[in-house]
RNA sequence: GGGCUCGUGGUCUAGUCGGUUAUGACGUCGCCUUGACAUGGCGGAGAUCCGGAGUUCGAAUCUCCGCGGGCCCA
């Protein structure tokens, strides 16, 4: 059966994903083979598959395949990290309502609906994009099989202390309403007034005049002079009238303002620092929702900005603000919503942040590319506080505890109550004190307790199957480090005292054409679904393959996704030329089959090696070197004479070395392109590819000799037809007569590919051979003789020729006499024909004489 | 302000534990419709490897300084 001329992705691409069935891709608890565990990440399910995400599929999609292929039992699970702030904030919109106006559990319901939605619609993208995923492992976190997990994994560390509640200053998003870890603070340059105050004795300056009420010190550097006498002194507050004590604190910047500055509850986080470390008083002048309390006297009820301009005009007025200034000032945003982020001090629950811990298992991950572990390291150092995972919200985990309605305290959850929903339901037995009466914790838990145990979670953590852990490998990107990674490694440790994976593979962001990231305000956007509707998965895939080296940012260009298509074209050519010419039946090689045969072989072992290291672009660009350069333009150019020509053995071993050629190729690129190589494979076997293993490599068909020879024949075939080209003669016109004088014996291919006759003469032709120039040898001149290799050099190439073709020169250098074998330089030479009507090539050793 | 990272023909990119014709793709120019492929083949032009200093016999590669981009943070 003849292919049909073009390779047609649609079509084929739908064929084969219908027919694939997913038990292909399952996981085997019970395989003897040796585990690939992947921790892939859980997307949240927006609905939308972004690039992003699709890139780093499709790295896990290379490693999946190719590990599989290499016999290991692979384990490529797809989560969903549904919990959050944007399917509420999404819902609320949907609805046309707030979360409050509706029942906890209705607005619970309404989210997962959304969810459930979003999950289906994303399915289908990761199917489209050929993804190998082992569907019978897939776990979405909002559903009581998993976030019991979760809620059992805080009960084990609470239970360890590493888990506690208390009173502490947090990061308060005001519009959300809820707390936020470090993790969750971007910040932004911003312009504000910096406000010179009478502070009663002193002058102050603050960038937060609202915050006056909450002032609860004031603090100059020990070493200023101009205020040593009023440390330790009292202070009357301006506007509120309370007092606060002076105190001395080295790090007050004596040059910034007037050196003295107001301690608030709290400004910033060196308010918070200097809070913990002098034990000062708490005076909340904010609250949760961002408007000034009672504290604030007639300011009460303002939001924080009305208060500012409020009491700047009232204290110019009362002359107590007596001059402003620009002060360039960065602030800390919501990275949900960039509201601006207050400092509150609440009772919310933290997981301990032992920094040693992390940075020692860590350091058992191999970090792929390696200096992401930096950021990793950086980050640990910079904590000020603990890991604050309550928040304020809905539509998350709920925290499995309970507060005693007699005496206070709280109740936690036993492990085998889980899981449940404090607000729903009473704890299983009584308080300490007898009362039964309990109030829910209606506080959640931060998602990334959910998707920080997703690691446990795909190793078989609290399942029916054996544990697994530590898993293969963890890829993500690596603008969540800070988060994602840092939480696994955190709680991987605490729950069960090991590292998550044994590796993780950090991929880098995708940027629009225009290099930036890709965004909807500048216009630069691609989705998946576009990219495969106009050239298919696979050369999407390719795209992801080549576009960049693993780690670093790579910008998505539609021309590379063409090049792909081309690829598949060229590649679909290469296949339909050889199908009615390939035999699986062996037979002697001829130089030029061994020649392909080795380059070949050498091609397996190079790619096993890079895909060992996740050299994705590397290996594909290997691959397809291989298969446009070195088979379809040189071999099969050279072996097609044979191909077409008399059966025998010239034509048998052609047949069987295109057929090696074409299978190990298919092969080579299954990890790549899983539709392509499917297709040409079904063409030579019944079997899916996706189940043959990895080509192996002949150590001993790896043939330097064999390869040399070939390439020999290779540029003589590509001189002649440079000489034609030169020459204005089509590639297939015959030449008059060809004579090469070459240590080759078989020059029938060369004979075929030149539509010519040749005869192959031995010896040297009747040229006459003249020295040309000398050409020194550096690496080895450099070597031997370092700083005087440079004068040796320039003397080597104005030294007498004929001395240079005996092998040996003796120099005069600085004086002093050298003798240099023939290793440290080469003799050009060139060939003078006497006399014939004949034109001359020449490659490396060997001479064509073109009889005109 | 700090950490990490990148800066290679017009464009994108490989090479980066030092070795003298710097990889490939796209684009471009010329030739070729040859029995797999014109979405092709053959050939050419095009790069002071961001700038400067240093180390070295020798630097795209190592060191330092500077300039510019990206990411993460303060």
């Amino acid at each position: 059966m003849e292919l049909p001329k073009e390779y047609d992705h649609n079509t084929l691409e739908e064929k084969w994903m219908n027919t694939w069935q997913d038990s292909m891709y399952y996981f085997d608890w019970d395989s003897q083979k040796p585990q690939f565990i992947i921790d892939t990440p859980p997307p949240y399910p927006t609905g939308n598959f972004h690039i992003g995400n699709a890139l780093n599929w499709c790295y896990i999609d290379f490693v999946a395949r190719y590990k599989r292929m290499r016999g290991y039992n692979v384990m490529f699970p797809e989560g969903w990290d549904c919990h959050g702030l944007p399917t509420e904030v999404k819902v609320e919109e949907k609805h046309g309502i707030t979360k409050s106006q509706v029942s906890r559990e209705e607005f619970r319901r309404l989210c997962v609906e959304l969810t459930e939605t979003n999950i289906t619609r994303m399915r289908k993208s990761l199917r489209r994009l050929g993804f190998s995923i082992d569907w019978s492992n897939e776990y979405i976190t909002m559903e009581p099989a998993y976030f019991g997990k979760t809620q059992r994994s805080f009960v084990q560390m609470h239970n360890s202390g590493m888990i506690y509640q208390q009173n502490h200053p947090v990061n308060w998003c005001p519009r959300c309403e809820t707390a936020i870890a470090f993790a969750e603070v971007e910040y932004d340059s911003r312009s504000t007034a910096l406000n010179y105050l009478n502070f009663d004795k002193l002058k102050i300056a603050t960038t937060r005049p609202e915050l006056l009420a909450a002032c609860v010190a004031v603090a100059v550097n020990p070493d200023d002079e101009r205020y040593n006498s009023y440390v330790n002194t009292e202070l009357k507050v301006p506007v509120f009238g309370h007092n606060v004590k002076v105190i001395s604190d080295k790090n007050v910047d004596p040059t910034f303002g007037t050196g003295v500055v107001m301690i608030c509850t709290f400004g910033d986080k060196q308010d918070v620092r200097w809070w913990v470390e002098h034990s000062l008083p708490l005076r909340k002048a904010i609250d949760k929702t961002g408007k000034m309390t009672e504290l604030a006297g007639k300011y009460k009820g303002m939001s924080t900005t009305e208060c500012k301009k409020a009491i700047i005009a009232d204290m110019k007025e009362s002359g107590i603000l007596y001059k402003q200034e620009e002060l360039p000032q960065n602030v800390g945003l919501c990275w949900r919503c960039k509201t601006v982020i207050e400092i509150l001090s609440e009772r919310q629950w933290f997981v301990k942040i032992k920094q040693d811990d992390i940075l020692n298992t860590a350091n058992e991950v191999t970090w792929v590319p390696d200096y992401m572990k930096v950021r990793l390291e950086n980050w640990t150092g910079t904590m000020e506080w603990d890991w604050c995972i309550s928040r304020q919200r809905i539509f998350a985990t709920p925290i499995p505890a309970w507060y005693c309605t007699s005496c206070g305290k709280t109740k936690v959850a036993k492990e085998e109550w889980l899981p449940l929903d404090p607000t729903q339901t009473q704890p299983l037995e009584a308080c300490e004190c007898g009362s039964s009466e309990f109030r829910g914790e209606a506080d959640v838990l931060d998602t990334w307790m959910d998707s920080s145990i997703s690691a446990l979670h795909v190793s078989g953590w609290l399942s029916d199957h054996p544990l697994l852990l530590p898993a293969q490998l963890r890829p993500q990107g690596y603008d969540i480090i800070r988060t994602w990674s840092f939480y696994t490694i955190l709680r991987s440790k605490a729950l069960l005292d090991k590292r998550p994976w044994d590796t993780i593979l950090l991929n880098g962001m995708v940027l629009g054409e225009d290099g930036h990231k890709m965004s909807k305000s500048r216009d630069n956007f691609v989705i998946p679904e576009e990219v495969i509707t106009k050239h298919g998965a696979d050369a999407f895939r390719q795209w992801a393959a080549i576009g960049g080296t693993t780690g670093s940012d790579i910008i998505f260009l539609w021309k590379d996704v063409v090049a792909g298509s081309r690829f598949l074209q060229k590649m679909w050519s290469i296949v339909r030329f050889s199908l009615p010419h390939i035999s699986e039946k062996p037979a002697s090689f001829t130089p030029i089959d061994l020649w392909l045969i080795s380059k070949l072989n050498r091609l397996v072992k190079e790619t096993t090696e890079k895909m060992d290291a996740y050299q994705f672009d590397e290996t594909f660009k290997a691959i397809r070197g291989f298969a446009w350069d070195i088979l379809a333009d040189n071999y099969i150019e050279l072996a097609k004479s044979r191909l077409y020509g008399e059966d025998g053995k010239g034509k048998q071993a052609a047949q069987y070395t295109l057929f090696v050629a074409i299978e190990t190729i298919s092969k080579l690129l299954a990890p790549f392109l899983p539709y392509f190589s499917e297709e040409i494979y079904s063409h030579i076997k019944q079997e899916s590819i996706h189940l043959q293993p990895w080509p192996q490599v002949n150590e001993s068909l790896i043939d330097a000799d064999a390869e040399s020879t070939g390439e020999l024949i290779k540029e003589m075939t590509s001189a002649i037809r440079r000489y034609k080209a030169e020459n204005g003669m089509p590639l297939n016109a015959p030449l008059n007569e060809i004579e090469i004088y070459s240590t080759i014996t078989d020059a029938s291919d060369i004979a075929g590919a030149s539509n010519s006759t040749i005869k192959l003469k031995s010896g040297v032709p009747d040229f006459e051979m003249v020295a040309k120039q000398i050409k020194p040898n550096m690496k080895v001149l450099g070597k031997t003789y370092r700083n005087r290799a440079k004068s040796i050099a320039e003397a080597l190439v104005n030294a007498d020729l004929n001395l240079a073709c005996a092998g040996s020169i003796t120099l005069q250098v600085e004086g002093e006499e050298i003798t240099l074998d023939s290793s440290c330089f080469t003799v050009e030479k060139e060939r003078l024909l006497k006399g014939k009507a004949v034109d001359i090539l020449e490659v490396g050793n060997s001479t064509i004489v073109i009889v005109r």
